[in-house]
DNA sequence: CGAGGCGTTGACAGCGCTGTCAGCAGGCTG
DNA sequence: CAGCCTGCTGACAGCGCTGTCAACGCCTCG
C-alpha cells in the first residue's frame, strides 16, 4: 500500500495522486514524466487521478530532486529598438510553453564591462538549465567560455563564428542583401548607399558582402564613400543618412542593414525634404514592425526571426532532454518584401 | 561543530559555507537572508566565506523549503505592437533584478476564451509568488478572482476598477488628454477628431473624458461624428482616420488615444496626400518609441510606463516580503511632449 | 543569589519530488 | 526444473535549503 502524508488544503502533491490511484508515488512520477515502463492500465488509473485532482508537479521540488530546472535563459541586448528582440521573445516563449519549460530573461546593455559577472549571476542560483543567445550574444567569447565552464548548453541565433559543438541557427543574410541590391540595380539605380550593421553582429559582414557581390556581378562601380558605419539603431541610421545625403554625388538609393536604421534614413530624408521614393529609394532589413508603420512602408527582406528563435529553442530543449540531435538546422531563407519606399531611378541609365 | 556532507565539485552549498565559517548551516541561512539576530562578528565570518566560495543559494531548494519562489509573473497582452509592453518589461525587470527576484512571462492573445486555464497553468507549478497585471489584465474579473482563489497577490497597472485591497498604480490620463486637447484649441483647432482606445482598457474612458472636458471648458462644440472607436493598434488607427478624413467637415486635428494609432492616422493621411501638420495635426499618447520614429515625430503625452511598472513591482515585492505597505502610490503625472506633428490651424478662428 | 529574559546559535525535521535499487511475477532458456 | 531475464512496481534516501524549537550564556531585577 502506498504510504501517505497528511493532506494540506490547496496544494495537491504526488502523495494525493498516489493514494487516489492506489499506487506508489514513484509510479505517479513515472507516469507524469512519461516514462515507458508502466502498464497501460496503471497509467490510466494514475492519469485520471491526476486529472481529477488537477495535479501539477511542484517545479521547485522537481528541480531540486532531479537537478533539472526546466528553465531556459535568454540573454539579450537591451537596446532601445525592441523589434528584433520582440520576435525572438515570441518565438522562444511559444516553444517553451509547448515543451513545458519556462523562460527567464537577462537583458544586458552592450557594451557591458561586467557582462561575465551578470551572466554568472543570472545562472548562479541554479535556475537556468540552458541558454539562448540571440545576436550578438552568441559571439561574445567571454560568455561562451563562461557557459562552457558552467556546463550550460546554449543555442546561438545567427552567430558570426558558430561553435560546431553547440547549436546554431542562421539565415541567408548574404543572399538577401544580394537580392535587394540586385533589385535596386534592376530599377536603374547605380549610386547605391549602404549603411552597415553593428560590427559585433555576425550578420553585418554577411549583409555587406551580399551588397558588394551584387554590385560586382552587375558591374556597378563600388565607391567607398557610399558605405557608412551604422549600429543597428535608429539614430545611427539617421547619422549615416546625413553623411550620405551630403555627398556631392548623392546616392539615389540607400540600403540600411536593418529596418530601424532604414527608418532613421527615411526620417532624415524627410527632414531635408528629399522625396521618398521619388528622389531616394530606401531599403531595410528584417521586416520588423516598424517597416510597415512608417510612410512610405519599407522595402525590406523578411528575416524569419521568430521561426529561427523557435528552432533554436526546440533544438536546445531537445539537447537538455538528452534527445538525439536532429540534423543540424538548415539556414533559413529570407524573403524579399517590396513596398513603397523604392522606385525606379530617375537618373538616366548609364551604360554598364 | 557544524555537521558536514561530502563536497561535490562545482556546486557550492550552504554546508560548504558553514564549515568554512565554522558555524552551523542555520547561521549561514540567517546571514544570507539578512535576518537580524546574528552577532556582527559572526556575520562577517559568514560573509567572507560566502564571498570566497562565491556561494549563491540554490533557488529550487529555497523555494521548496521556504515556500517562496522569488518569482514574479507578468501576464501581458501579446499584441502586435510591443511599445507599451516593452516599457513595462523593462521597468519590471529592473526592479526584479535589484530585489533578487526573477520574472516569468505569460503572453496572452486577447480575447482569449481559455484565459483562466492559461493563467492557472502559468501558476500551477508553484513557480509564481506574485503577479503583475499591466493593462488590460488588471480588469479581467475572471483573472482577478482566480488569483484571489489561489491567494496570489497581484499589482495592477492602470486598472479601470482598482481593487482596494490590491496594489494599483495609475496615472493622470484624463489630465493629459485634457492638456493635449487644450493645446490644440489654443493652436486654433476647433474640429478635433478623437480616436478612442480599446474599451476594455481602463485608460480609454479616462482619455476620452479629458478630451470632452477640454472641449466643454473652451466652449468648443462636440460632434459625435468626430469620435471613432479604436483598439490601440496601428490598423484601427488607420481605419479611424479613414472615416474621419472622409467626413464632409474634415477635422483639422486628430487625437489618437495612443501612439500606435496616431502612427496609423499619420500613415493614412500620407497615403491620401494630406499634409501633416499643415493640413492635419496629429496627436498620440504614451510617447513610446514609434512616436519619435515616424515623420513628422508625434506630439504626445509621455506616460511614465517604465516607472509605473517599477513602482508596481516594488510594491508587489514589498508585499510578498511581508514588509509594511508604503503609502499607496500616488497617480503618476504625464508630460506633454510637443513635436512636429501639430501646428496652428489654418482655418480662420471662429468666434467662441 | 536565583528567577527570568534576551540575544545568539545549532540540531533536526521536512518541503515534494526523482534516482537508485530491490522485489516480485511470469516467461524463457539450457 | 533451476537459473535467468524482463517488465513492472515500490521503499527509501536525499536534493539544499528554511522553519521550529531547544539550548546556552549573559544580564537584569527583585
Amino acid at each position: 500500500m502506498p504510504s501517505r502524508r497528511d493532506t494540506r488544503p490547496g496544494k495537491v502533491t504526488i502523495f494525493d495522486v498516489a493514494s487516489r490511484a492506489g499506487v506508489s508515488i514513484k509510479t505517479v512520477s513515472r507516469v507524469v514524466n512519461n516514462e515507458s515502463n508502466v502498464r497501460d492500465q496503471t497509467r490510466e488509473k494514475v492519469l485520471s487521478a491526476v486529472r481529477e485532482l488537477r495535479y501539477r508537479p511542484n517545479a521547485a521540488a522537481r528541480a531540486l530532486s532531479g537537478n533539472r530546472s526546466r528553465v531556459v535563459g535568454l540573454v539579450y541586448e537591451n537596446a532601445q529598438e525592441f523589434g528584433y528582440t520582440q520576435h525572438v521573445l515570441n518565438g522562444a516563449l511559444a516553444v517553451c510553453e509547448a515543451r513545458d519549460y519556462a523562460l527567464l530573461l537577462c537583458p544586458i546593455g552592450l557594451p557591458s564591462p561586467d557582462i561575465v559577472e551578470r551572466v554568472r549571476d543570472f545562472t548562479a542560483e541554479g535556475r537556468i538549465e540552458g541558454m539562448l543567445l540571440p545576436a550578438p550574444m552568441g559571439d561574445l567569447p567571454e560568455v561562451r567560455s563562461l557557459l562552457g565552464e558552467l556546463r550550460i548548453p546554449f543555442a546561438a541565433i545567427t552567430p558570426k563564428n558558430p561553435l560546431p559543438q553547440e547549436i546554431n541557427v542562421t539565415c541567408k543574410d548574404r543572399d538577401a542583401t544580394f537580392a535587394l541590391t540586385e533589385y535596386l540595380i534592376e530599377q536603374g539605380h547605380r549610386a547605391i548607399g549602404f549603411v552597415t550593421g553593428h560590427p559585433d553582429h555576425g550578420a553585418s559582414a554577411e549583409r555587406y558582402a551580399g551588397y558588394r557581390e551584387a554590385l560586382r556581378k552587375h558591374g556597378v562601380p563600388f565607391a567607398e564613400e557610399r558605405v557608412r558605419q551604422g549600429y543597428f539603431d535608429f539614430e545611427s541610421g539617421k547619422q549615416a543618412a546625413r553623411a550620405l545625403l551630403d555627398l556631392e554625388a548623392r546616392p539615389s538609393a540607400i540600403i540600411a542593414s536593418n529596418d530601424d536604421m532604414a527608418a532613421g534614413v527615411l526620417f532624415e530624408a524627410r527632414e531635408r525634404g528629399v522625396a521618398v521614393p521619388d528622389d531616394l529609394s530606401i531599403v531595410g532589413f528584417d521586416d520588423t514592425r516598424i517597416a510597415s508603420r512608417v510612410w512610405p512602408p519599407l522595402t525590406t527582406a523578411r528575416q524569419p526571426i521568430a521561426r529561427m528563435a523557435e528552432a533554436a529553442t526546440r533544438l536546445l530543449i531537445d539537447r537538455l532532454n538528452g534527445e538525439p540531435a536532429r540534423s543540424p538546422q538548415e539556414p533559413f531563407e529570407c524573403e524579399l518584401v517590396i513596398r513603397e519606399s523604392t522606385a525606379r531611378s530617375r537618373e538616366p541609365l548609364t551604360p554598364r
